[in-house]
DNA sequence: AGCAGATGGTCAAGCAAGTTGACTATATGG
DNA sequence: CCATATAGTCAACTTGCTTGACCATCTGCT
């Protein structure tokens, strides 16, 4: 491969992760639930049982003040709690609330509908192979494209 | 495809735009040269024959005033030129210095090195596949992934 | 030719989302 | 039980982008 078609397949990958990204917001917004992207990224960290702002802080890449700054939106949204921390006074954990299942289900299903049309365009065995090869390449990094 | 995984495709997609993105940058400057990720972006537009500040902006995703800072900046560093337009006086045509040849060169090396890595762990073929699949998905959208 | 509206570019002010630094409260290991 | 590390927050600051206003030039229409 070419040096420029490497540089060409970086500009391709952060057009697709932002048009998806876009996607996703829209339609999380048409299904009646409002906030940044950066939520939906939250939420996955957050999903299956919660986590301390500094876990969350580590997923998203940035400072544990900012994860903070973002837990304190999501609070006053009615997406999340601050709950006490069984077993370590110093922490808190930090869980979806009903609304904020909701919102999750609705970005999935967001998401489902961008990937649903890479589907009909490169084949449904495509996307899945797009899927796994992605996934061996940068198994959990933390999610942070921004430049 | 269930919903939860499309949105799992979504943060791979981030994860591995995101550390490609940090590993360039990484290179370029391990190469001597010092600036953001954004300028490589900068560059790969301004390349063949250059542009101006707002076709930049298109291609950036961004309002043609951030796009003047940037050029504000590439100027400052020595990496671009403002000229005038041929054939539109109000348009300046920004055009790469040689030293702006030299650092999108650096950025393409750099990229390269990575996108050499996933071809020892994916394949060299799949690896072209992956980049024809993303082509294909987003053939010139904005650069952008912001969120 | 000449005028109206569109377009390229810049200046200035404001804002959003992050950072660094300092601090408190709790945990942990010697 | 003390020294050090860690979880979290508050406050001040930085950065990179936005919105709004403006001038210069281009373009199409009469």
């Amino acid at each position: 491969m070419q040096n420029s078609e490497a540089l060409s397949l970086t500009a391709a990958l952060l057009a697709v992760a932002g048009e998806l990204t876009q996607r996703i917001h829209e339609g999380v917004e048409a299904r009646g639930f409002e906030g940044r992207p950066a939520y939906g990224f939250a939420f996955t960290r957050l999903a299956p049982d919660g986590a301390t702002v500094t876990e969350l802080a580590t997923h998203l890449g940035v400072t544990k003040q900012a994860a903070s700054q973002l837990v304190d939106e999501l609070v006053r949204k009615g997406y999340v709690e601050r709950r006490p921390h069984p077993g370590d006074a110093r922490a808190r954990l930090i869980v979806l609330t009903e609304r904020g299942w909701a919102c999750t289900r609705a970005a999935e299903e967001a998401a489902a509908e961008v990937v649903r049309g890479w589907g009909e365009l490169l084949g449904e065995s495509e996307v899945r192979v797009l899927r796994e090869q992605l996934l061996r390449i940068a198994p959990y990094g933390p999610i942070r494209p921004i430049w």
